[in-house]
DNA sequence: TAATAACTTTAGACTAGACTAATTTACTGC
DNA sequence: GCAGTAAATTAGTCTAGTCTAAAGTTATTA
């Protein structure tokens, strides 16, 4: 039962308004997804058939076990690429959500994995993490010259050098 | 004048059967869509509307510059994140394809200009380099014990430690 | 408690993109 | 040059997702 990507959006969307309000009404739907009340409606009815949330007419929203289930994969999802794209790749973070936003629906859990063991190593690794240059992200602006070798390259093969004298 | 995936799906298309048999017919782009002929025929008509493509009812089909400027750009994402897919993440050859599909038509120029840096790094420092465990692409599983540090990362301490002294 | 405001739903229209079935056109071999 | 086949187009249908406008429901407050 494959979601599109509009219905998942609904659906994280219900879920970070319920972390901040308990329960979730249309509206703040509609205003969060900037789409109108009725389109709201809509993806409601879908989403009660489909029992990822509790809903009846004019009553509150929340979320089914599944449906939170969805939802927090969905919510890892975008955050893990956000976090790729500004950490990583020292993307704006407005960019860096809007992309993050978009291919959470795309990219199977399995992709996000590895990112999430990428982010995980570039957080442990000692050599990455001394290349971060501040406010460009892990190495982007470490190429520096001609050579096609960065500060950290060079050191590394003086270490090398010496170390192998 | 933003295209849809769909249609973006299409150019690209047009362009990949062009560059091996200097024309394109409807049939081969359905068959590389997987879709129906008259799905072609509508999408021709949209493309041709946009100057994208040269195309009379019943004819060939080729890419006006403005086409091939567009195909060209979305071809060049397409292999940008194919290749960081399988080189950086060591996702397989299908599925990094596939997820190259559908995310080429979302992520902005800027960002993939990114992508290409941070793979141009990858392959010219030295460091980075050794780090690749082949068939597990670059440093996915250099994480090897609880002390959160690669075997790069300690060859690289005790270098350290011995260049110190 | 009645009026009003705010919210929600319904009804109906529209678009993009796909499909099938029927028709039209172009090509190929005799 | 014509018959048969392959390809392309047209016509019409369907679905998902959006919208606006109107009507219905709930909550607030005078």
């Amino acid at each position: 039962m494959k979601l599109s990507s509009s219905l998942e959006d609904y659906l994280e969307a219900i879920y970070n308004v319920i972390k901040v309000k308990t329960a979730a009404r249309a509206t703040d739907i509609a205003k969060k997804l900037n789409v109108a009340n009725s389109s709201v409606t809509n993806a409601l009815q879908i989403l009660v058939n489909h029992d990822l949330i509790n809903h009846a007419p004019y009553d509150i929203i929340t979320l089914t076990p599944e449906g939170t289930r969805i939802a927090k994969q969905l919510v890892w999802k975008h955050e893990v690429f956000r976090d790729f794209f500004t950490t990583v790749l020292a993307i704006d973070s407005d960019t860096a959500n809007q992309c993050a936003c978009s291919i959470e629906h795309i990219i199977p859990d399995e992709v996000v994995e590895r990112f999430v063991q990428y982010l995980d190593f570039e957080r442990q690794c000692e050599y990455g993490g001394k290349r971060w240059v501040e406010g460009f992200g892990f190495r982007r602006n470490a190429v520096t010259d001609e050579n096609d070798q960065c500060e950290v390259c060079k050191e590394g093969q003086e270490k090398d050098a010496r170390s192998e004298k």
